[in-house]
DNA sequence: TGTACATCAGTGAACGCGCGTTCACTGATGTAC
DNA sequence: TGTACATCAGTGAACGCGCGTTCACTGATGTAC
């Protein structure tokens, strides 16, 4: 590091400490890829950086906390990737909605695998902080998912706890479906997971339509 | 080790094998109740089973071995405790019986929290061999459901196809459900989780019985 | 039954290795005048 | 603009530690006669 140009801005120290703290990030993000966070080393990290294992401590207290941040990362980016997409297209009916929405997710999850493996795999494993972590993120998007379902008019006479049930199990089949995405090799494959949770939504509307709640 | 009796019976020495075998055996099995596979060392597996490190190799090539074996045995007891419920009990009706399993399952899985909390975890993290594993068991377990469902009267007119995503998805549903049951504290919270996915099963058979290929 | 030899589960010491963390340091960047 | 001093991101060396694996060994168990 500290390599100096002649005419640089001003606040160029922050803008460099910026620069090596995303280049951390990034490395273990790379490596992520390829092994589970548990088995991911410190001076793993920073040597895939081109950083002194001691530099990272300029950037976070430990591993965990390069994890939290990682986890973060990951749900803003989609919640912000799923957030445009659907104000681009605007679906009608309830599961023309779900399943557009589905679509949307297996969508950026085909396009971001690393992410979302990271998450999937340290949803349940490894550490206890990253798992609160990713278990916060997802409570807060089957919520959002339920807050949507509400508004729905085939829903409106179905109980609160139903549509939280319903929007729990929605998330369950999205969540099994990233699962297999992220490990799924060649478009075929995708493909074929992704019509398969389509149909999997649709048995599940033919039940939601027909429900009554008794 | 090597405590002589002065009365053994002969294959003294295998019987004495097995039974390290088995100590470290439940040692990892112990230890995982609290960590991950992929942070467990031989050394803690060894401490823990009171056997010196070097004695580890007597009985498998490495800690991945071990793990392959505690894979199976989990999936044999699962397998037999299930076998014999279903004996016992031995419901009709499609929504009965699915959700009776269901039921059997998760009191197993309530029973053998540490057993169900290693597979949960590995299911996706850590060694690939593992993972692999413990994939093939759930597919096997996926496919008797799928067999037990094409026996359904009420299935009859469905194409294996979607006989095959509706298998799918019930075991989704319940590996989601296991999932929780396993970090679930206390009898209430355990109670809560199995009312849930059953009011799930409820909707999902809604969508069934309405369901006609189309 | 008794003896002599073979087997082999478990021992204990040793090895080299990568790890996380600490520390005093360096030199570019930032600031005050 | 120029100078003197302060800040601080990144360095490089050092530390103690637990790890997986190897090896020659020991002594109880097993077998052949």
């Amino acid at each position: 590091m500290s390599i100096r140009s002649p005419n640089d801005p001003p606040r160029v120290r922050a803008a460099r400490k910026e620069q090596t703290r995303r280049r951390l990030l990034g490395a273990a993000h790379e490596l992520l890829a390829e092994q589970g966070f548990t088995s991911l080393s410190l001076r793993e990290v920073t040597r895939h950086a081109g950083v002194v294992p001691a530099a990272f401590y300029r950037h976070f207290d430990n591993l965990e906390a390069l994890g939290l941040a990682l986890v973060q990362e990951s749900f803003a980016n989609l919640n912000g990737a799923l957030r445009a997409a659907r104000a681009r297209e605007g679906a009608d009916g309830l599961t023309t909605a779900t399943s557009a929405e589905a679509v949307r997710l297996l969508g950026y999850a085909r396009e971001n695998t690393a992410s979302f493996r990271f998450v999937v795999r340290e949803r349940l494993g490894g550490s206890a902080a990253i798992r609160a972590a990713i278990t916060r993120a997802m409570e807060r998007f089957e919520g959002d998912l339920a807050l949507d379902l509400a508004r729905e008019p085939a829903l409106r006479a179905w109980s609160t706890e139903d549509i939280r049930l319903l929007a729990s199990l929605l998330v369950t089949m999205m969540t099994s479906a990233v699962e297999q995405m992220v490990e799924a090799e060649g478009p075929a494959a995708q493909q074929a997971i992704e019509q398969r949770i389509l149909r999997q939504l649709q048995m599940l509307g033919a039940g939601v339509r027909g429900w009554d709640g008794a």
